[in-house]
DNA sequence: CGTGTAGCGTTACAATGTGTAACATACAAG
DNA sequence: CTTGTATGTTACACATTGTAACGCTACACG
């Protein structure tokens, strides 16, 4: 498998998540960008963010690519699919594998509210509607 | 700060997350309860599942009281809270925020289905409509 | 009263993950 | 060939986690 093993997304530290989230914001980049863009927050050396962005890859977090002699990394994933895999793998843990559970919980702790899970609900209906007839998803 | 810092929850190693499972379905136990319980998948010496015991209540997991000389564990928080502070870490971290991108994804990813969805909000709904009036204000 | 034993306190140690970085090497441009 | 720039390799400290040995103390039992 290409992927390293995602059935156990292994936790992203704190540089790891900055830089995925440059990463995920604003696109493919060398190190050289990704570090100074992140210069302010956390100053790095050079060999200090190409570490990161190396693990991150061997992680299956970013690819790279070569333009000329630079390494041009990118996100070899969505950031909302990695969100959801986590929360599929909490769910998993916690619940039982009930995402109903959660999302209850959710809305008992006010992380997502009553009048938005009614407009997604809606969202999510039309979809339905629309995707209707044509099944074809892996 | 009695709890020790729930604001970065810090991930539970297999052993912790075996044990605390155990201690969330079936209620407060000893160490050896625990320790028998989990044999069959995880044997582990008596001073083993004392040091997870005791690491789980440095991080606020589990708390403890005296019955006699024994110490009875019992969950500091319920599965679900605990459940639910992981998830909204998530949304902050990787969906700035928004809980709404998150739960489409859900949907999108058949972690969540379109009529669990439609379930929930009618719950949600009226567990709304059963609060209302009873606010406790003025 | 002496002692075994159950149960806690303390300390240790190896493996892993993460942040940080130095040093070595290769190649393009002048 | 010299230089700068970018990558390859290796290292190291610190925290976390799994695992456990030792040691101390109170209480039941003979």
């Amino acid at each position: 498998m290409r992927t390293p093993k995602l059935t156990k997304p292994k936790n992203l530290g704190d540089v790891e998540q900055a830089v995925m989230d440059y990463v995920w914001s604003n696109g493919p980049c060398s190190s050289e960008q990704c570090r100074e863009a992140l210069a302010e927050e956390r100053p790095m050396k050079e060999s200090t963010i190409r570490t990161v962005l190396r693990r991150l890859e061997e992680k299956g977090y970013v690819a790279h690519e070569l333009s000329g002699r630079t390494f041009i990394y990118r996100a070899a994933e969505a950031r909302q699919n990695v969100a959801v895999r986590a929360v599929k793998n909490i769910i998993d843990k916690f619940c039982g594998g009930s995402a109903e559970e959660l999302v209850i919980g959710l809305v008992d702790n006010q992380v997502l509210d009553p009048k938005q899970l009614e407009r997604l609900t809606r969202m999510v209906a039309e979809a339905a509607q629309g995707a209707k007839g044509k099944e074809g998803k892996s």
